[in-house]
DNA sequence: TTGTAAGCGTTATCAA
DNA sequence: TTGATAACGCTTACAA
């Protein structure tokens, strides 16, 4: 008594005349295009005419066609119709973070709307991965990329010498590179200049009067990381600054505590510090207060991310914003473009934003 | 001149001997089944009951196909293989947050790690989607759903009287609430109780000897909000305290600090504030401080989530924490095992841990 | 404008 | 232990 293909089952979620099983009432079966074909008296190719809004279908057809659909409550199989058009429609976006880095970082969740917003309009997904180190990294792209379920990868917080650019090449997989362009990698990229938010933070500190201005480094690595430390030391160079040693740290509050009690240790302490992320900034606020000084009056502290925290501490904290979302949305339609077979089209990104609060004034007389 | 099926083609990533076509050499086209068997000569089916590790077949064969998958490079198509099997090993996580208080949340990006953690092992994958309103959170369900691009999804930040449940049902897709359970839904959940973590705040406060101890709420609407207020109001009752009105908020700093002037301009002004997430605590304390009130000498301070930046402020907070990726790792093997039809089987989670750090003390005398 | 039929790359069935 | 062959649900030539 096998169930015959075609028309004949009885689709939809109504309940059916069976004797009721209370455990657990299989899955009904969904309908399919023959169903909607056989209730509005069409060939399938009809049907996905309709549902492709292909031209070539007459007003009648389509009508009798849009009517089955809603009667039956059908949509397009995504996997039936990835198989014939070898197009999932989908992105993929992998993510290797240390899980306690994870829930400080502003970029991710943000990252992750913008994309949607852009994605979302285009009918297409996301699927994530979360992955502890490099070897389960190079794993979910390989598998991304070679089980077809995506139609492109993204690349996000790009380290010195980064594999992925290379491996996404041998995959043969569209990609995108999230961040500072990696030159000669063959792999389009999409972000913004990092450093702007550096430099136009020296630039402040400097008309403020300061004249040391210490850095906070990022995790040891990463380009933003090296990014943002170049920017630093080469403002100080152009503002005929002394350079200082950068303190080294990892992004964590901790670490920005130690780093900044190591730089209020030296005999020439700064008077201002400029952090890789706004974290590591507060953490540097609340080692400086326990020191006894004051901020800004005896240290003027720069952030790094504008992160909803940082106006709501005191004193309310200078940083630079980058608008995240807007990046994430130009990075989905790039993407797609990618997938699409199109050619890569730079875009014009909102450059950071740098804020004044109170954390900055001039140094102490 | 059209291609023909079979294992004629020229499969790999290897380059092909044609002239270079500079400007986009087209993908090339990936090995299949079909390929692998030809290769190590045997039927398709064979290949297949290999790579499921499925018994019968014979050694030798066994690993000829081996050879013949690593030579190739190949992998099962996921597409071809959910249309076969009906199954994605897919599980959609659908977030509705306003962007503003998406960055703010620790909960999200620590549940999709925890998840990741839960899933990676079984091969399963998460398509992501980021919604703004009621809506569109509909439509992300109805099209996963109805797509078949998922096999299950899960249902977080419920909200009271919320629709989901109810969709789910309709929709006929596996589902997952995550957070208090929905009597009368018929939808299984997982969470634990929010209401502990305020419960023990409250006595530790109580046994400071405060006795009179404010609320500023949540976002109005959602049950964790509700499920927060509710355990404050019960813990004062049990003891013995007087009851005072909740202050309302919304989870953003802002709002955390109009709801702590609100509170502090009573005519009887609580000495302690327990408040639904560490973002408005951490406001609250700089409200409080804009007062000329110190903390914790003459307000003890209470937040909720123990985000990174809760010990790094000062004073340091004191809150209650969740294992949130714990939760996300048994959420994923739950809904897991419920789209595989097994029975639902609830899951143990380890309970909030209340963390006392120094923004709590005796009240002034 | 419409219908027929051949893929797409798997897994499942069943006979050998 | 194996191999044909038929689904799975869709798109797309091509024919009518």
């Amino acid at each position: 008594m096998t169930q015959r293909k075609g028309p004949t089952g009885e689709p939809g979620a109504g309940s059916t005349g069976e004797a009721q099983t209370p455990p657990r009432p299989p899955r009904a079966r969904r309908p399919t295009i023959g169903d909607v074909a056989a209730l509005a008296q069409v060939s399938k190719a009809t049907v996905s005419f309709v549902v492709n809004d292909r031209p070539g279908v007459s007003p009648q057809a389509r009508r009798r066609v849009r009517a089955a659909m809603d009667d039956l409550g059908w949509q397009p199989n995504a996997g039936a119709r990835a198989l014939s058009t070898r197009r999932w429609q989908t992105l993929g976006l992998v993510i290797r973070r240390p899980p306690e880095l994870l829930s400080t970082d502003p970029f991710f969740p943000q990252f992750v709307a913008g994309i949607e917003t852009g994605l979302a309009p285009l009918g297409y997904a996301l699927v994530l991965q979360v992955v502890p180190d490099a070897e389960s990294e190079r794993r979910a792209y390989e598998r991304l990329a070679g089980d077809g379920r995506v139609d492109g990868v993204f690349l996000t917080d790009l380290r010195v010498d980064d594999p992925r650019p290379t491996l996404v090449t041998e995959l043969d997989i569209p990609a995108l590179i999230v961040g500072p362009p990696q030159e000669g990698s063959g792999v389009p990229s999409i972000g913004v200049d990092d450093g702007s938010g550096i430099r136009q933070a020296v630039r402040h500190l400097r008309s403020l009067g300061h004249r040391r201005i210490g850095h906070v480094c990022g995790a040891e690595g990463y380009v933003h990381t090296e990014s943002r430390r170049i920017a630093w030391s080469e403002a100080l160079a152009e503002a005929g600054l002394p350079d200082l040693p950068p303190a080294k740290a990892d992004f964590t509050g901790a670490s920005g505590a130690q780093a900044t009690h190591r730089l209020l240790d030296r005999d020439d302490p700064p008077t201002a510090i400029v952090y890789a992320n706004d974290l590591m900034a507060i953490a540097g606020i609340t080692a400086a207060t326990s020191r006894g000084l004051r901020v800004p009056e005896d240290l003027s502290v720069v952030g790094f991310d504008d992160i909803p925290l940082a106006d709501c501490i005191s004193p309310p904290l200078t940083t630079a914003r980058q608008d995240v979302p807007a990046w994430g949305h130009a990075a989905a339609r790039t993407l797609v473009a990618l997938t699409e077979g199109k050619d890569f089209q730079p875009v014009e990104l909102p450059p950071v934003q740098f804020i004044v609060r109170a954390s900055t004034a001039p140094p102490p007389a």
